[in-house]
DNA sequence: TAGTGGTCTAGACCACCAT
DNA sequence: TGGTGGTCTAGACCACTAT
């Protein structure tokens, strides 16, 4: 009775595994009791102390892995990307695009593989953003996604007016050359000024968790972010999917009037 | 043979209820076939009627309610907190917090409960952002539950240190009085002039989910907010936990160099 | 009272991993 | 080969909701 009257058998197992595990007992990476083994122990069924080891798998607690057990997460260190991603300083001290340069300084080996270029019709949300139409292909759309250590981490997909990328790289190649993206739209007249970064919280659907290898538990980070020129005009709607177990965000901004 | 070799029954029911439910066949606030009804539609036990619709519940699509059925969730409207939170703007015009401003903006009434305050001694996380002591008292922390129609939305949690909050206020009151907690904190010599917002998401804890009334499926938004003054001393922390289906946040800010 | 989801049992067979 | 998790069955009783 410590808090309700006649807490289910696999509540109360999750408890003790739960408080075991926040408690340090079972450390992080080590492995759990087998099912069987905590059936036979709390004299309940298997399918109960699979419940309860269900019920941590949800809450992120633990990872079941196939015929080898079922473990502690271990936490891993967050990539953080903030709002000096875009700075050009950042950009041309040190040639590094802001992915990289994240990766990098975490001893890991960052990779970016451009999986399609393609002009299409944009979605509604993003046409509504870059001010361009919904109804026709008036845009570039590029996906990119970004690997640490062979791991995949996030996925971003650029949408780039057409009027913009027509003729250049932005619209054909996968490389950006030196400096990236960002050094490319500058030369096209748009400087990269503002941001706006709308973020959200949500769990992956199936292909995203089947294409990030996301496990139970982990929510995704959903970013739509706009690159705003000197003049005020957006130039560019990127959506991030990132893992929220690999990734967070760390903006610093002034307060404006 | 649609996805894989030899689908499992209960993840190709759940795959069948997905597409219905995704192209609106099943439309938000319906309720899907009973667990009873799907086994025996699809020559199943129920047990595994009944996983089918756990794979959904854990992507969020929908919520059980004990007794009356399992309903399509519908997606709420997003509150939206965007840097412009803090502006001194917002703050004298309206005279209304930035959450209220915005849960007002959808119509909805807005509430905020103080539920405690008192000094203590910070967490090391929060400390080292304030610059003050983690072993001793040094900071007053402010609990603050915000509700929209009832319904919690997010917890904040306020760090302010001792030696500002002294003799003010900010250190014994619920009530902060016209233009609310910043104006005070303006009055003592700290205009918040830059702000850095840390945010990561994650499933919530059994704790969180009962205090946010959280249903399954539903991650938060996790952030840990430092406001800055004029001469960029850091003069409060506060760590707030949102419900991720019904908040959003929407940053503008000017790039760096 | 009838129908719903919540929990549980005691089995079974399969797929995967390590030895 | 033996142990692990993954899936499934065919029941059972309980708690909650609506009528």
């Amino acid at each position: 009775m410590t808090t309700d009257e006649a807490e289910p058998a696999s509540r109360r197992v999750a408890r003790k595994l739960r408080r075991q595990i926040t408690e340090g007992l079972i450390p992080p990476g080590e492995r759990l009791p087998s099912e069987r083994t905590l059936a036979s122990q709390h004299g309940i069924a298997r399918n109960t102390a699979r419940e309860a080891i269900r019920l941590l798998a949800d809450e992120g607690l633990v990872d079941a892995e196939h015929g080898r057990g079922v473990f502690v997460r271990t936490k891993p260190r967050l990539l953080r990307f903030g709002s000096n991603r875009y700075s050009r300083s950042l950009r041309t001290e040190t040639g590094l695009s802001p992915y990289r340069a994240e990766v990098d300084k975490q001893g890991r080996l960052a990779s970016v593989d451009c999986t399609s270029i393609k002009r299409v019709t944009p979605p509604p949300n993003v046409a509504e953003r870059l001010g361009v139409s919904s109804t026709s292909p008036s845009v570039v759309r590029r996906e990119n996604w970004y690997y640490a250590d062979e791991e995949p981490m996030q996925v971003g997909v650029t949408y780039i007016p057409w009027t913009i990328a027509e003729g250049s790289v932005l619209g054909t190649s996968a490389d950006m050359g030196k400096g990236s993206l960002y050094a490319r739209f500058e030369e096209r007249g748009h400087a990269i000024t503002r941001i706006r970064e709308e973020v959200s919280a949500r769990m992956p659907t199936p292909d995203e968790a089947r294409g990030l290898r996301i496990p139970d538990g982990v929510p995704v980070l959903d970013i739509v972010h706009t690159g705003i020129d000197q003049d005020g005009t957006p130039f560019e709607v990127t959506q991030f999917i990132m893992r929220a177990d690999y990734n967070a965000l760390d903006y610093t901004m002034l307060v404006e009037d």
